[in-house]
DNA sequence: GGCATTTTGTGATAATTGTCACACCATTTT
DNA sequence: AAAATGGTGTGACAATTATCACAAAATGCC
């Protein structure tokens, strides 16, 4: 039960069998089909969210177009970091891009566990801080290298998501238009 | 004494005073020459810097460029939070802009801080939230704007960036060379 | 299978940006 | 005062990318 998200904050910090149980309560399993929302615009995130089975994306809706700004897959923790800490309002959406299986955790809920077992204050911190080191990497792959580097760098670190991400999708996540991509893509193959 | 950070912490959680006395051991007052370095490409980082007065920058070097890829000012933390949670060597350079007063968390002095006082741990953890959400919006800029609107909207929300912050390291932090946003600040005047 | 919808590829052209070269200005050094 | 240094502005041209338009391919649905 929970298996993969057990072995995942063991990889983090030290979690005795007592501070799972104490976690138990504030988790919750959950199945999205493809393309339901587990985060709307506008509305507070009030959960974490660990990807068991499938992928999940966040977009802003800009002029009705969608632009992706982040990728979650297994073992992934998804949630809009900001609104959840700071209790405003999202700026963008979450939505299942797979069939997802992920456990819920509770905002409420899992502040009452951590005040209980500080062993999973100190796991939460070390989510978090894998959580910002992964967006630093992300931000900086823009300062540092071409929109080919970048399709490069992912394609290495990332390959998985060039398999089962959209080439539409990612496009805007590696910061340029469709046809661009497409055009890399295909230059690469030569 | 520290009053700027007492302020700051009591601004993310509550922190008894007790608590605060209890992480006295782990801070040391700093001060740091423009351009001297907080961290070296190659060492791990072994601290957390909140910053008094002046500003640092991180950035690689890539064929004996620097690319600058963050800005930290006053009331902000600076750290490779990456390399401070995984004990790997840092991929890149810390040094300062201005002449720097910071205040250095030692990680293990605060580790030791954390266990006696839980309200630490919750700070910390409050901490690497906001620095998370800070490179999350960072990271959007490039994904949502155009190296124009990217401009203006460090303009709008950090102005004082633009005054302090020579146009120079700007330019690798905004993603473009540095011709092409002096000509975009030209522009704007018009 | 056949039809509708979504996704991807490609050409043509305009717009933006990178690169190289050099001028200008302020400050510091000798 | 002359020279050196660091930061910035600008012209010219090449390279890259965005945009629009449409074709081809893949996918889902009846």
């Amino acid at each position: 039960m929970m298996h993969h998200l057990l072995t995942y904050l063991r990889s983090l910090a030290s979690l005795s069998d007592e501070s799972w149980q104490l976690l138990q309560p504030a988790l919750k399993r959950k199945h999205v089909a493809k393309n339901e929302l587990l985060l709307k615009e506008g509305a507070v995130c009030q959960s974490l969210y660990f990807i068991e089975k499938g992928y999940c994306r966040s977009y802003h809706l800009a002029d009705g177009l969608e632009k992706n700004t982040g990728f979650f897959f297994e073992n992934d923790m998804a949630t809009n970091i900001s609104s959840f800490g700071s209790g405003l309002p999202s700026e963008y959406f979450i939505a299942a891009g797979e069939p997802l299986e992920v456990i819920v955790f509770d905002k409420q809920l899992l502040q009452e566990a951590g005040k209980k077992a500080p062993e999973i204050e100190t796991a939460g911190r070390c989510c978090i801080r894998l959580f910002a080191a992964k967006q630093e990497a992300f931000s900086n792959l823009f300062r540092l290298y071409t929109a080919k580097e970048r399709l490069a760098a992912i394609e290495e670190r990332y390959p998985f998501m060039l398999q089962r991400v959209p080439l539409t999708q990612l496009a805007s996540f590696l910061g340029v238009a469709r046809e661009t991509l497409s055009r890399i893509r295909s230059r690469r193959v030569l």
